[in-house]
DNA sequence: TCGCGATCTTGACAACTGTCAAGAGTTTCT
DNA sequence: AGAAACTCTTGACAGTTGTCAAGATCGCGA
């Protein structure tokens, strides 16, 4: 173990220090073992099999995390920082509500294309969550920032297009969830059009999750 | 191996034949399994605890399959059938759409609350399937089949508001299954207004799911 | 009643898992 | 340079798993 407990900051002299290369090491770790994961999913990964995908053996894990359960966790924690701000830059510099929702959908589209193995890893996560305790915290938590990612979206795409959210933050979030699951098992499945019929549906769902237009009817 | 290799309909005559017990005993350890799998998920379960919720050793499994996948996909298969029909009378009676959409919004929060081991594994599996390619055949005709199901709810639903859908089947299916999901995973972590929320939830999505009303509004 | 096939149990097997201790190798500091 | 702390490898451990073979038990037909 380290000598020092404190955090690591970043140090301000050029070297590094001992934690950050203890926290470095950690992140290396994590990043193999999410590599793994998002290849074999939860069940079927093993330390080993993480140790093999990275340049350290087997026994390394036990110096940097205390156990299997704590290194999955830390994962998925990195997993979710990597995800929530994904759609933020696109939310601050879109000025018309079709530019906001194409860029949505495209970004969406994007995601799945090119980081399939961690969106699979996150679904079958949160069916693990179901059956194992350890989890459930933790996914609890990334699956409410996932939402509040969205929401951010819906909010700002209410707000240029001058309308209301039709639903509340959940209910949105379930709705858009389903969506992009159902384009990841399709893609799993090797089915080609998965990519595009993600787009296009996503297109079609965006202006139904505003509320209707009203005071646009010809007076009587 | 049971000595006739032809499939077992009801025999004609008062006994029971010996293919009949054997389908049977397939389908009894086909219901401890499910149960297991229920409880603990499909990484967790092992034979040997499936056979410990069965009157029977574990070795037993191994003279019904031909090893564990075989039988975890024949408890897959019967999984669906239990599942598929279970709007079906709420579709054939209802006679208004208000009326359909209560029953079904009614049988879904039911369902939730009194088959949720069933819903968990369901979602857990259809993850396994993202990795292992054993699965993934059967869980894609599964989603199929719900997918069908949940059509046949909506163009009745369609039907009697004198409407069409907004969406597709698949599309339609997604944004349901994505309600429900979400709805499964709260129950599972302990939230009491789960089964309420979801209800709730589903009343306010359905009538969106058909395309807006036309022709009613006034002339200019 | 007896015999034979169907059914089921028991026990063993190899493979794999998470864990951790012992020690080798490496870096750091005085 | 030498000691001390840190880092990593190796190998072993106990437990679990799917699989299957050998044999015990059951039940039906003659």
């Amino acid at each position: 173990m380290p000598a020092s407990t404190t955090s690591a900051a970043p140090s301000v002299t050029g070297r590094r220090t001992r934690d950050e290369k203890y926290d470095e090491r950690r992140g290396q770790l994590a990043d193999s073992a999410l590599q793994t994961l998002g290849e074999l999913g939860y069940a079927r990964t093993s330390l080993r099999e993480i140790a093999q995908n990275s340049p350290f053996s087997h026994g390394v894990v036990h110096y940097y995390f205390a156990g299997k359960d704590e290194l999955i966790i830390y994962c998925v924690q990195r997993y979710k920082a990597a995800c929530v701000t994904r759609y933020d830059e696109l939310v601050a510099t879109s000025t018309t509500p079709s530019e906001l929702a194409d860029r949505f959908c495209d970004k969406l589209v994007e995601t799945l294309r090119d980081e399939a193995p961690l969106h699979r890893l996150w679904y079958d996560l949160r069916s693990q969550a179901l059956f194992e305790d350890a989890l459930r915290a933790d996914v609890v938590e990334i699956d409410r920032a996932l939402e509040a990612m969205i929401w951010r979206v819906l909010t700002r795409y209410a707000e240029l297009a001058g309308r209301a959210p039709a639903f509340d933050s959940p209910l949105s979030y379930a709705l858009l969830d389903g969506l992009f699951e159902q384009a990841v098992v399709a893609h799993a499945a090797g089915e080609p059009a998965a990519l595009a019929l993600l787009g296009e549906r996503a297109s079609r769902v965006l202006p139904t999750l505003l509320s209707p237009v009203v005071g646009t009817r010809r007076r009587p």
